[in-house]
DNA sequence: CGCGATGCCTGTACAGGCATCGCGGTGCTGTACT
């Protein structure tokens, strides 16, 4: 276990002078003359050894904040990424520079096992600088063990978005970070995200372990891209519809873009469809051959293609900053998706579409990915396994694997009910992800009914975040100021550039004291406990609550029945 | 939650109507086999 060392501040330290190298170090490095919002700041607090969360939006130069800041700090960088694909990405563009001390190196499974020893050893002997990682390298203790002998100065956290998006099931990995953090002594945490809207941003700080963590967020508005919602009744004229709109968009001038679908099938329905027209065009989703899905992403940023027709899986690490338009045949799981995946458009400055071609019935898929509530028996099931285990003398503890031999139910959802049980105590999960019990736990029965009772509060906020998908397509207003309304940011006057500012349904959003809670209010409802209104229409609110995640309430049922209070 | 496939029902064969069932997204990793 390496002492926790006093953290640097580098030349000694004035904020002056601090400021005076980050900007040399940004000119000599990447030729910056100027910083775009957000970035000198997140640097600057970076390097004062202060653990911060960036959430700066696409295009905005992340990576630059642990590429300059990586330069100051006395000691390697470690950079946690969820695919492997960016840390080869990232790994190339730090190669790149001229100027940088020492290499950048990655560490996965698809290295040799000398090339991942060989990544280790340099940086133990100072020659790798920069090390790309999944948070799954981090459970192998020996990994974690020679990331300790080298103290490293600061722990990024890339896309820090999955932390709360994919630790509690799908890579449970992600939840562990924070474990990981301390036993490095608690390097310096940097958390860099593109959207999180503030309860993923409190999740990311709590689940990282972040000391008292500065919060920098910026640039969250992106003009050039005009949003539009179409809405249909029927599957069928919906269908059509994205299939007119994106041939009409591509036009003669060949004008690339992407189209989500909510299912690996619809992508590949839309693509025939759009080919059959023409186009040239194809699917993309977690399904297809990996040497299928790296030739249609290269084909798409070769300007071979005029459009794919992708699932989530499409996204992370695409940078074409041309791409004129993104259109959704169904609705993202949560307004923050939806802005991730929108903000692909346009990152050149001109002139994008955002199309959301909606039918309410879409939410429904999301509403099923965002429902969860494990059956208690089976909770009561995976907790007695765990003290089962104990009891007959097995200490290395039950892992999912385990779990799966013993259940025969599949790993996800036992991954889950481990992370769920571990939040009331019930069972202490290690750095490698194995369940042991915890002295004084409650019985089986009380843990998986503690635990069950947690997965509805989950399942609450996951609910509030589709039903804010809802929202937006369905408000009259201004599209960008309910957007950026949703990330706490008050947009004054309506945008100009959405369909409901040309129809000339939006208004001004109401002055503070034209109003009984304006927006950034902190509020106590007589139901719902404490929340923070996130933003204020003509006669409705919409409130984040903690517990039960974003309510649309009437203001005069409000008013009439003293239902809400300010809490300042 | 909502869709499409499946199977059952209807005097017969067929086509059609209705209930039931299964399915739907995201990636790391280690291991077996070519």
């Amino acid at each position: 276990m390496p002492v926790p060392r006093k953290k640097q501040d580098p030349a000694g330290a004035s904020a002056s002078v601090r400021t005076r190298r980050i900007r040399e170090t940004a000119r000599e490095l990447l030729g910056y003359e100027d910083f775009r919002p957000g970035q000198e700041e997140a640097m600057e607090s970076v390097v004062s050894g202060q653990d911060t969360l960036a959430v700066l939006p696409s295009g905005a130069g992340k990576s630059a904040v642990y590429q300059i800041a990586g330069q100051l700090v006395d000691g390697p960088v470690l950079v946690v990424s969820p695919l492997i694909a960016l840390q080869r990405d990232q790994v190339g563009r730090l190669d790149d520079l001229d100027g940088l001390d020492g290499r950048a190196a990655q560490l996965n499974s698809a290295l040799s096992v000398g090339d991942q020893r060989a990544a280790l050893e340099g940086l133990a002997d100072g020659t790798v600088r920069h090390l790309f990682l999944a948070p799954e390298q981090l459970t192998k203790p020996e990994v974690v063990e020679a990331i300790a002998k080298a103290q490293p100065a600061l722990f990024v956290v890339d896309e820090a978005h999955c932390v709360s998006a994919w630790g509690h099931d799908f890579r449970p990995d992600y939840l562990r970070l924070g474990g990981v953090i301390e036993q490095l002594g608690h390097p310096t945490v940097l958390a860099l995200t593109a959207t999180a809207a503030p309860p993923v941003r409190a999740e990311i700080v709590e689940r990282l372990g972040m000391h008292d963590a500065r919060v920098v967020v910026a640039g969250f508005d992106r003009p050039e891209i005009r949003l539009e919602v179409e809405q249909h009744a029927d599957a069928h004229g919906k269908d059509q519809a994205v299939l007119d709109r994106v041939t009409e968009l591509i036009g003669d001038g060949r004008l690339p873009g992407i189209v989500y679908s909510a299912t690996r099938k619809g992508t590949e329905g839309i693509s025939a469809e759009l080919a059959e027209r023409g186009l040239r065009v194809r699917p993309y989703h977690a399904g297809l051959k990996k040497s299928e899905r790296e030739d249609t992403q290269r084909a798409f940023m070769d300007d071979e293609l005029d459009v794919v027709v992708a699932t989530t899986a499409f996204g992370m690490g695409i940078d074409k900053p041309d791409t004129r338009f993104v259109v959704h045949a169904e609705p993202a799981d949560s307004v923050d998706s939806y802005y991730q995946e929108i903000g692909r458009a346009g990152r050149d400055g001109q002139p994008a579409l955002a199309l959301l071609v909606y039918r309410q019935e879409d939410l429904g898929l999301r509403k099923f990915f965002a429902a969860g509530i494990p059956p208690e028996e089976e909770l009561q099931q995976v907790a007695g396994l765990v003290a089962a285990a104990e009891a007959a003398g097995i200490e290395d503890g039950v892992d999912v694997r385990q779990l799966r031999e013993e259940t025969g139910r599949p790993a996800t959802p036992l991954a889950r009910d481990l992370n769920l049980l571990e939040q009331v105590s019930a069972v202490a999960l290690d750095e490698e992800g194995a369940a042991h019990p915890v002295e004084g736990a409650p019985s089986p029965g009380d843990a998986a009914a503690a635990a069950r009772e947690l997965a509805e509060h989950h399942e609450q906020v996951d609910q509030s975040r589709v039903e804010m998908m809802r929202g937006y397509a369905d408000t009259t207003e201004c599209r960008r100021q309910f957007l950026l309304g949703y990330f706490g940011e008050q947009l004054e006057q309506p945008c100009g550039n959405c369909d409901n500012c040309d129809a000339g349904l939006s208004q001004e959003q109401p002055d503070d004291d034209e109003t009984p809670f304006p927006a950034q209010t902190p509020v106590q409802h007589t139901e719902w406990g404490p929340g923070v209104v996130m933003r204020v229409e003509d006669d409705r609110l919409v409130v984040l609550f903690e517990e039960v995640g974003y309510k649309t309430l009437a203001l005069a049922a409000v008013l009439d029945n003293d239902l809400l209070e300010r809490r300042d």
